[in-house]
DNA sequence: AGCGATGTTCGCCG
DNA sequence: TCGGCGAACATCGC
């Protein structure tokens, strides 16, 4: 269930749970999960400790003593942490066997997740072309990385290379909320309206790391409860929209987001 | 039982 | 060479 405040709350549940402990062993349920060959997989990671967790965008990187593993959930990854005589989770796709008897399980349903092992957290970033972190970046950081794009504002903020760590969802809440129509070009926005784009990212992810991403719990007064067909706007009442985009279905008011 | 799904990547086109 | 766009990927729940 990832965006960006999806994964902040992944990363502090590592935190609180594995972090410092020893990995023992580890195994790999399903291998098409992983970007590199099983062994050399496993051969980065057992008999290794759990050091750090920083986040970038939708990624988390885990530090060991000589590299980093590299977290991705795609759209339906999750993470459990149980006592090792528990049964494991459905779906579990690679276990880590930590010598506390507790296991740390990431589980992916429908295989868009992925593992990886880098050596530098910066180097990777740069060799995925990775934007800068959503929540992270300054408001230069923004125009600079939308320069000399003229695509539309849903795919710009859906696009990693551009602005890291929202999706979907979240793209169509910060649209709504700044009362921009989707389909507006980025070239096309007055100076104003990416002050309010900005400032808007910033507290619609922050809101979203509060709740831990758990969308069934926020305000009716955002888009996010209303993502239906025959819903109705909570600002204005009128009929959402549904479109598609990038073969997704995006949502959006077309009175309070005229183009 | 077919559609939709909170994501990324690849290949084609201009 | 770069940006934009659509299709492909895998699989389950509703």
């Amino acid at each position: 269930m990832p965006e960006l405040p999806e994964v902040e709350t992944y990363k502090r549940y590592l935190e609180s749970t594995s972090l410092g402990k020893h990995i023992n062993r580890v195994k790999v349920r399903d291998s098409r999960i992983l970007e590199l060959g099983e062994k050399d997989f496993i051969k980065n990671l057992q008999e290794n400790t759990f050091k750090s967790v920083m986040r970038h965008g939708k990624y988390l990187f885990i530090a060991f003593d000589l590299s980093y593993l590299v977290m991705h959930f795609g759209m339906t990854g999750d993470l459990e942490y149980y006592a090792i005589n528990r049964e494991e989770p459905k779906y579990s796709k690679v276990l880590f066997e930590f010598t506390n008897n507790h296991v740390l399980s990431y589980i992916s349903i429908r295989m868009f997740g992925k593992l990886d092992i880098a050596d530098d957290v910066k180097k990777y970033i740069k060799e995925k072309k990775l934007g800068p972190d959503a929540l992270k970046m300054s408001f230069e950081d923004l125009t600079n990385s939308l320069k000399r794009r003229t695509t539309n504002i849903k795919t710009a903020l859906m696009n990693q290379e551009i602005v890291c760590g929202i999706g979907n969802i979240y793209s169509d809440e910060i649209i709504f909320r700044t009362n921009i129509n989707p389909l507006t070009k980025i070239n096309h926005l007055e100076e104003k309206q990416l002050r309010a784009l900005f400032s808007n990212i910033k507290d619609v992810l922050q809101y979203g790391i509060e709740k831990k991403g758990e969308l069934s719990t926020y305000s009716d007064k955002f888009l996010i409860p209303h993502r239906n067909r025959d819903d109705f706007c909570p600002v204005c009442h009128t009929k959402i929209k549904r479109y598609e985009i990038l073969g997704r279905h995006g949502f959006f008011c077309p009175s309070c987001q005229k183009q």
